[in-house]
DNA sequence: CAGCATACGTCAGCGTTGTTGACATTCCAA
DNA sequence: TTGGAATGTCAACAACGCTGACGTATGCTG
């Protein structure tokens, strides 16, 4: 790369903070702190015989207990048979329920048991130590910018998606 | 959950922005961020015979051209077999090139040909066009926010290879 | 009621990408 | 010269995405 003057190629664009290598280095620190974002937990799975496709299911049926096949199929953005076969596996070995849905008796609402409560404490209390450390490190301000990245970074659906998560509880 | 004072599971910690709520807030964002992140790149790479793996090898032998096959297996976190894989039909196909070392014979040092740099700079325009919707609507201060907390959530190893790269160039 | 749509489950097959284990080759360095 | 490091490769396997097809139960609508 030659020195002089910041590369950008989007031409015509006034925020110069915008370089080409400001934007990759903003890459490459997606990639690496995703790998930490998801290494204790996979830790913890490794010996299991579950992965993280389990995870992600246990933690949003935790999140929104009752919710829907479809519901999670839309969160998860995977296809059905694809959920299917990690959520059949947890409800074979007990950790999630599967309920008729009393409105709408085509649908099956979604439970955790009281063991798989456990394994969802058990793993996010693993990734919220690591969020927590980097929360804690980096200051309020900076976990305020953070989130808002984040944010502007995810696909339009999957900002309603999260922005529904989040009025479920605040 | 219940109402009333925030939850924190670490107790005895005197910041309260950091309630549990936050910190699941935070690895959600992750997560639907990081869907996003990937999308554009992975929607080119569905056409070809080429998936997530080769994009990754492709971006950090452009990043650091004649890196080491070790070096690149410490960066990536993967097996050499998992990565030989991915770097055998990248040389087959002649985007990557593969160059004995000269003080060290065993090494190879790894290269991209005009045509891995022209895949190289196709995926990466995808994803840096994303990147910089995210910074511009996010703003500076946001972005300097994102990066903090990103570096303190990676593991020592990852940091150190994430620092080394920015050094690279900056 | 008839017909269509929706929600869900499942079988079969396939591709990418990660893993372990084992082994051969090349070659630097003590 | 010999031990070990760096690399490449074969085989087998697991996790987890995907498509396509089919079946069943249920709900809605004309």
């Amino acid at each position: 790369m030659a020195e002089g003057r910041p590369v950008n190629s989007y031409s015509g664009e006034n925020l110069l903070f915008l370089t080409d290598e400001q934007l990759r280095q903003g890459i490459e620190a997606m990639f690496f702190a995703y790998r930490g974002f998801t290494a204790d937990p996979d830790r913890i799975l490794a010996g299991m015989a579950y992965g993280r496709a389990h995870h992600r299911a246990v933690h949003f049926i935790n999140r929104a207990p009752g919710t829907t096949v479809n519901n999670l199929l839309n969160i998860l953005g995977v296809t059905k048979q694809s959920l299917n076969r990690v959520l059949r596996t947890l409800i074979e070995d007990g950790l999630v329920e599967s309920k008729v849905g009393k409105a709408d008796r085509r649908e099956r609402h979604l439970f955790l048991t009281d063991e798989g409560k456990a394994l969802e404490q058990t793993l996010s209390d693993a990734q919220r130590a690591r969020m927590r450390m980097a929360f804690r490190d980096a200051g309020p301000d900076a976990v305020a910018g953070f989130r808002t990245v984040l944010e502007a970074m995810m696909d339009k659906d999957m900002r309603r998606a999260f922005a529904q998560l989040r009025g479920n509880t605040t």
